[in-house]
RNA sequence: GGUUCGGUAGCUCAGUUGGAUAGAGCAACAGAUUUCUAAUCUGUGGGUCAAGGGUUCGAAUCCCUUCCGGAUCACCA
């Protein structure tokens, strides 16, 4: 029986015996009781007086004796001003830790049938991942974590961006001045080898814009005649009609970037169920639009244009197909939502996505919603803000873009000078170290991340980033591998651990409120797809832990149920703490 | 300008359906340790919750106005 249930139960049952009357549930509100007062959880009578027509603290009373008569499981109350605190009996405690310990696979909650679809990273073909795709990742890739831990059936998809005119960009540079470099002749990571000529194509076009505006062309002008990126146009032309040459140098190159990717991906501990391809996929939706269109929702323009009127909806008009009858990126989305619900029934697709894009999801659902879809309603944009470094934001003109691969190697250079200055890792083998220090520097890097609100902008200091004490992915990976520790100590020596019903400490009942949380924490992220509470919880219980041992260091306790009992609820706490690192992926290798 | 999301300690961030005296970490200062791993723990200082008004028993939280910042408003994706 959870505390919040009980008082919930009691507090009604009270309410019919003493005033006669049944209130609207709304109406009980409990909140845990605040540290500098008796009790465990706290009723507020505030919402309670129009029933019982008397003052605050008469209330308080009134129910508070009820409750205490009618329950062996309330070991005392007091009244403070309108709050009612509860405190319950030692044996309430112990029950509930007792169905904790034993539980299995505690805080994954039972099967809920439904599919949930995540599509997260959906990277560009011609250049690296960098920063800000990193928050993407991550938040992907938790929520996903997150939503399994909820009983649901996730699919993890990729949408790759392999088409278009900034691919044909990189193409063109390397054909013009690549010397028919490749990745493994430069010994360069193949997504940093083609952004590399994307670059390149960049500054030859600012060149070629300078020289024609030095002739005397007005600068816009000058943007849309430079003479290579009317090549880039005519190759991406060339493209489309599967020009032989075009294609096999745009797979050769992208071939390229997916190595690259694939490395990338596999050192932040990502992976898909499935990628798509926006070369494969933008041609969907154009039924769709017709089929709108025959049905009066959309308008034709008389250049043959498609649009869908928004404007009764608060928005613009919004383009669905070209004049010449050619897609654009709305397009597109519209078919793969179609598609993907019908071919996986999902009961929910959620699309994490930077903000920039925030208007891009809301006309997409409500032009799905005008087609007559009602899953529309079940699409999620985790939406995002943009990642900043100390001195301001990344650009990529001034070269100040964090590239993803760089920061993954620099958080694993520093985890590893940390590691082993403290110098406790000289029994274990080379190559097990290694694991580790990848392991806790990604467990800054995530940590940091994920526990900022995804809607917020948020400051990325390397440095902080890597600190191993106070709210860090370290300081939780280190607590959890100290409890493993000392469970192996016990085991070594022969200690019993087990659940009794000693007498529990005030730190010890606080604790078992917390792991009793869990569950409910973990419904409440679901719902809000948020692996930021999971965090700070886990945070929370690794201070805890942390706090409680420093008080009562466990190996030493002389009475030996008491140190079953104590031993009994750390690996709880390595229990939970381990199911929580896992959804925030910052898990260690077993050794550690 | 329209739409939208933010603004909480020097810095980075939490803050539950509106509840009691707004919390962590970092940084600063002062302490603790016969421990299993000190990558720890305790304490001190630090706040006009952007500003003003409203709703009510009660507001960082809800409503309105203003100020500041981000994003967006393409036949790009």
């Amino acid at each position: 029986m959870n505390p919040e249930n009980f008082i919930f139960e009691k507090a009604q049952e009270a309410i019919a015996a003493i005033y006669n009357t049944n209130i609207d549930s709304k109406l009980i509100q409990t909140q845990a009781t605040r540290k500098e007062f008796e009790g465990d959880i706290t009723l507020v009578t505030f919402p309670l007086l129009k029933v019982s027509k008397k003052s605050p603290e008469a209330t308080a009373q009134e129910v508070g004796e009820y409750i205490k008569q009618h329950s062996n499981s309330v070991e005392s109350f007091n009244v403070v001003k309108g709050f009612l605190n509860i405190k319950f009996s030692t044996g309430f405690w112990q029950n509930i830790f007792s169905d904790i310990y034993n539980a299995n696979n505690f805080g994954q909650l039972p099967p809920s049938g439904k599919t949930i679809m995540v599509e997260f990273s959906s990277p560009n073909t011609n250049k690296p991942l960098h920063l800000g795709h990193i928050r993407n990742n991550l938040l992907g890739w938790s929520v996903a974590r997150l939503l399994e831990a909820n009983g649901h059936n996730v699919m993890r998809v990729n949408l790759v961006n392999d088409r278009g005119i900034h691919i044909c960009k990189s193409m063109l540079a390397w054909q013009k001045m690549g010397n028919g470099e490749t990745p493994s002749s430069t010994g360069i990571k193949g997504d940093h080898l083609v952004g590399k000529y994307y670059v390149a194509f960049n500054d030859e076009l600012k060149k070629q814009i300078k020289e024609l505006t030095a002739k005397g062309m007005p600068n816009d002008e000058a943007e849309k005649q430079a003479p290579i990126l009317k090549e880039a146009q005519a190759m991406l032309l060339k493209w489309e009609q599967g020009d032989k040459e075009v294609v096999d140098l745009w797979k050769k190159m992208n071939g390229w970037v997916y190595e690259g990717f694939d490395k990338t991906y596999k050192s932040l501990g990502i992976s898909f169920d499935r990628t798509y391809y926006e070369s494969q996929t933008y041609l969907l939706g154009k039924a769709l639009v017709n089929e709108g269109l025959k049905r009066g929702i959309f308008e034709q323009h008389d250049d043959g244009s498609v649009w869908c009127d928004l404007t009764a909806d608060g928005l613009d008009k919004k383009l669905l197909l070209r004049g010449d009858g050619t897609s654009v990126y709305m397009t597109q989305d519209l078919g793969t939502a179609h598609q993907r619900f019908n071919t996986y029934k999902l009961d929910e697709h959620i699309y994490v996505v930077g903000n920039e894009q925030n208007y891009h999801f809301q006309v997409l659902k409500l032009v799905l919603k005008k087609l007559g879809f009602n899953w529309a309603d079940s699409i999620y944009h985790l939406s995002y803000g943009m990642v900043e470094l100390p001195e301001g934001k990344m650009k990529s003109r001034e070269g100040t873009v964090v590239d993803a691969d760089d920061l993954v190697q620099d958080m694993y250079s520093t985890a590893k000078e940390t590691s082993l200055a403290l110098g406790r890792l000289d029994d274990m083998p080379t190559n097990e170290q290694e694991k580790l220090f990848e392991m806790i520097g990604l467990g800054a890097l995530k940590y940091f991340i994920i526990k900022v609100d995804p809607k917020k902008t948020m400051v990325f200091d390397p440095k902080e980033s890597i600190d191993f004490n106070g709210n860090t992915g370290p300081f939780i990976q280190y607590t959890h591998a100290r409890i493993k520790s000392i469970l192996k100590k016990a085991v070594d020596q022969g200690v019993k651990k087990e659940v009794v019903s000693a007498e529990l400490l005030p730190k010890e009942i606080e604790i078992i409120k917390l792991l009793n949380n869990f569950p409910i924490k973990i419904k409440e992220a679901g719902i809000d797809h948020s692996p930021a509470v999971i965090s700070s919880y886990a945070y929370d219980l690794a201070k805890e832990f942390s706090q409680y041992y420093h008080d009562t260091s466990i190996l030493k306790e002389e009475n030996v149920a008491v140190k079953a009992n104590r031993l009994a609820l750390i690996e709880t706490i390595a229990k939970v703490l381990t199911k929580a690192m896992g959804i925030l992926g910052i898990s260690l290798p077993e050794r550690m």
